[in-house]
DNA sequence: ATAATACCCAGGAAATTGATAGGGATTAAA
DNA sequence: TTTAATCCCTATCAATTTCCTGGGTATTAT
């Protein structure tokens, strides 16, 4: 059970972005740099969290990527969701179990993704990025 | 982030030895006739789990499998831990991190780790099986 | 215009996982 | 002591997922 490097380094980014907030756009270039990962895959990261509205980005010459909201305002939890597709730890969670009333394991499952995102949540990327 | 279907099946097999203990050993045909899984791969989750000492086995004719220990003393985070081989989520957690100081996201996965295990190792083999 | 930038889409390499197969070793029962 | 049931070991393959690269297009400041 990993998680996989979208969601490690999305999250880095989201970091680099958190730590310039309010300093206007950074380039992908830039990002790519401070991150140590090619433009081209950290394109494909930051292109679904500014699906998922956790960024945004202005085209162009100086253009570049920002965050939506300030980073008190955004937890780990979401940024994860986004990357990774949702965190349901098994299928059976995401909607499609017939027998979950027989299931001996289904309760586990269900619990566990409950605390997964709870600790998730809790966590804002300002807390991040301060140290503690 | 999903767990493998080494971990869904394994911990099957174990709540269908709880639920037999004291009966003396199940058969390996048995257990993959209850829980819908092949002969073979049954038998290396098997392997596994007898490695780590959750479950021993008996040869020869009427040989087959039982629990090592009471349901109620077995949790289900050792057998997850050891069907998946650990519960890392990231591999930095696995000692060979060399920057944990200044990474601003080892202490989300190091939490996260914590949270897991906590939950996990808080629900018996025993719970499993007889409902709540 | 030009250069810098984000955006989009396709595809392939690499790793992991899921599952199968065969044969061997060990033991209990007949 | 034979026989059959069973666990044990290891190799391999197919399928899936993940990771990453590349080429081309649209947009904007200068």
């Amino acid at each position: 059970m990993k998680l996989s490097s979208k969601g490690r380094y999305g999250l880095k980014a989201m970091c680099e972005l958190a730590k310039h907030y309010g300093e206007g756009a950074l380039s992908l270039p830039y990002i790519a740099g401070e991150t140590f990962l090619s433009e081209k895959y950290l394109e494909q990261l930051l292109s679904v969290l500014k699906k998922d509205n956790l960024i945004d980005a202005t085209r162009g010459a100086s253009g570049g990527y920002f965050l939506k909201r300030p980073p008190e305002e955004i937890n780990v939890g979401e940024i994860l969701r986004s990357l990774e597709n949702g965190l349901e730890i098994v299928d059976c969670l995401s909607g499609d179990c017939s027998n979950k009333s027989t299931c001996h394991t289904y309760g586990v499952w269900a619990k566990l993704y409950r605390e997964i995102n709870k600790c998730l949540d809790g966590i804002s990327l300002k807390e991040l990025v301060e140290g503690e």
